[in-house]
DNA sequence: GATTAGCAGTCACATACCGCGAGTGCCAGT
DNA sequence: ACTGGCACTCGCGGTATGTGACTGCTAATC
């Protein structure tokens, strides 16, 4: 089997490929760190390795880069998840220190996290199944047109415009925002979607017609979970990374945009709540991600909703750094978000 | 001056090379174009035209390439404002038709206009100057801790959240936000600030530094505006076209997703109001966009609130499509979001 | 005067070739 | 188990060469 030895050998093979994106040779690893042993030694370490199929060689007289399942061990078993530096410290209280909206807090998050890892960021909206009905307003955009708010006490809200076939008059609607707050404050959203579902369980209305569009939308915006939207951030940064692809970037950049693909996977990565998950390079082929590492880890907003934000980057990328940079940001924003 | 023969062939350079990236000679003109003359005559045009700086010549013995000026000229003058095809407009249909909320509407746009255009597309909130208050809400997150949601009767929804030194007596909270309703309902966003901005006119409470801070956020939040948000979608367009860029597109991508810049750059385009404007070339290089053009276009939200909309890329781009989609999404944007 | 045919000249690009050097694998010796 | 030595491999950078697409110019033609 692999040796202890052998494992050093794997972590610096990693370490300095990560740095230097050169293929890394016997002699170098003697040269840059103090084995106490000649390369000879390392090449038959290597070749160890090799069998093992932990590293591999991109051409016969060169030297050798981790392959997936080298990255795999190092991540599982080798990577020290040393603390942030103060600086970069430093950089998530300046962010988001400040107060705001929960838009803002997000957008801000994102593009932390990209400038701490150098990587693409994503984070995605908390979910709203937990969360309770905390208001409902109704507001007149046009005769036949208004915007139905949902305020829930996650902090969330839900926007939605309803277009009327016929004007409503203003004491209906005056009568249905009253009726519709006292049926529905307090409810969770799934109660509250049955309650809107179970007809006319608000009594009789003159305009019947309108009265059931507006409250079928509302019972799509109850129902309608936003865990699905997710925010992104430093694209840039896949670019400056090419060299770490063998064909294009675009068709990684085409399935990043398309959030469809990103939501599946960050659900696949769900299983580990808290700490931090990592999905290295073939583990993400049916993604149509086959060359990148994506690093997740859950947050909890108000009331215990679960979402999750990450990194994704080439599976060339600085592990340790990036998971602990994705680790204190997700901890960072529960807490901020989370009940004290 | 350029005779009427030679602007054609100025046009045709311009379509051939948007078409194939391939510098344009005298023989492929004649051959894929009827102009009745001679290859040698169309030489002596495109001297005249170089002349003018209108075209280029990449290397000595090569074909020619329409400068920033020559695209000026031809968006000016040569472009046939094509409609849009039936399949395009069929997307529009279908991409816009269903009814959903603000940031679903904006985030749909912005990904049509980035497919029917194959580039970058980017979208402007709209202004919320000219909107008025229609509720305010606040929601109390945890003890120390507040939601405080404008709702405007432009269909915006503002939220922010409001730490608070102590606890706020429910009571307290309910005699607020009823004053503050009855106050602020119905005034425009600048009366509204101003009313919060004059002390305590809201009158005496008991907490009353609590109160200063959650007024103190609603005036922000109603002085905030919200124009400079910007979504974009399409980033992979960018990768898909890098060989028109001389370097990389890392300094693009990087001054794209700096949304203050673009910000500052819609800014400028804002003369023309409705119409579709265009900035080419060496003309953004003050945003560090020399290679790019832009193509904008405004459009106007419910209450006359103002935003625009548009594409970036590559200056080598299909002005004729680009500018007709921009200006037809601009169009059923304003006919969807605007009082009909 | 505008247009044309012909021709020499230019230059990017593709291809082939060559030498260098980093790095390996193996083997015999300690 | 480790080491020194050595033959071998092969990617990479640099140079040389041939090819072809174009142009610019000149002199002849409508």
């Amino acid at each position: 089997m692999v040796s202890d030895r052998s494992l050093e050998v794997l972590r610096v093979i990693v370490q300095d490929y990560v740095a230097s994106r050169e293929p890394v040779g016997s002699k170098s690893i003697v040269d840059r760190h103090s084995f106490g042993v000649s390369a000879a030694t390392i090449r038959n370490d290597m070749a160890l390795l090799e069998e093992e199929e932990l590293i591999a060689a991109p051409h016969t007289s060169s030297g050798r880069i981790p392959t997936d399942k080298g990255y795999r061990l190092f991540v599982d078993h080798l990577a020290d998840l040393r603390p942030l530096s103060a600086a970069q410290r430093q950089a998530i209280e300046t962010f988001l220190g400040q107060s705001a909206d929960l838009d803002e807090v997000l957008a801000r998050s994102v593009r932390l996290l990209s400038q701490l890892t150098h990587q693409v960021a994503l984070v995605q909206y908390p979910s709203l199944s937990r969360a309770k009905v905390r208001h409902i307003e109704l507001v007149p955009l046009s005769e036949t047109r208004l915007l139905s708010v949902l305020i829930t006490d996650a902090g969330r809200v839900e926007q939605r415009v309803v277009d009327l076939p016929r004007p409503l008059a203003e004491p209906v609607l005056i009568e249905l925002r009253a009726r519709l707050n006292s049926a529905l404050i307090g409810l969770g959203m799934t109660e509250a979607a049955s309650s809107l579902t179970g007809g006319s369980s608000l009594g009789p209305f003159e305009q019947q017609e309108a009265v059931d569009l507006i409250t079928g939308t509302l019972r799509d915006q109850v129902g309608a979970n936003r865990q699905d939207r997710l925010v992104m951030a430093g694209a840039a940064n896949l670019v400056r990374t090419e060299e770490d692809f063998t064909g294009s970037i675009y068709p990684v950049l085409e399935a990043i945009e398309e959030q469809v693909v990103l939501l599946r996977l960050f659900g696949e990565m769900a299983s580990d709540q808290h700490g931090v998950s990592v999905s290295i390079g073939r583990e993400n082929a049916p993604f149509g991600l086959a060359e990148t590492s994506v690093l997740t880890s859950g947050y909890s907003s108000q009331g215990g909703n679960l979402a999750r934000l990450g990194v994704l980057g080439p599976t060339r990328m600085d592990y340790s750094n990036n998971m602990a940079a994705v680790r204190a940001v997700a901890r960072y924003l529960s807490r901020l978000l989370g009940e004290n």
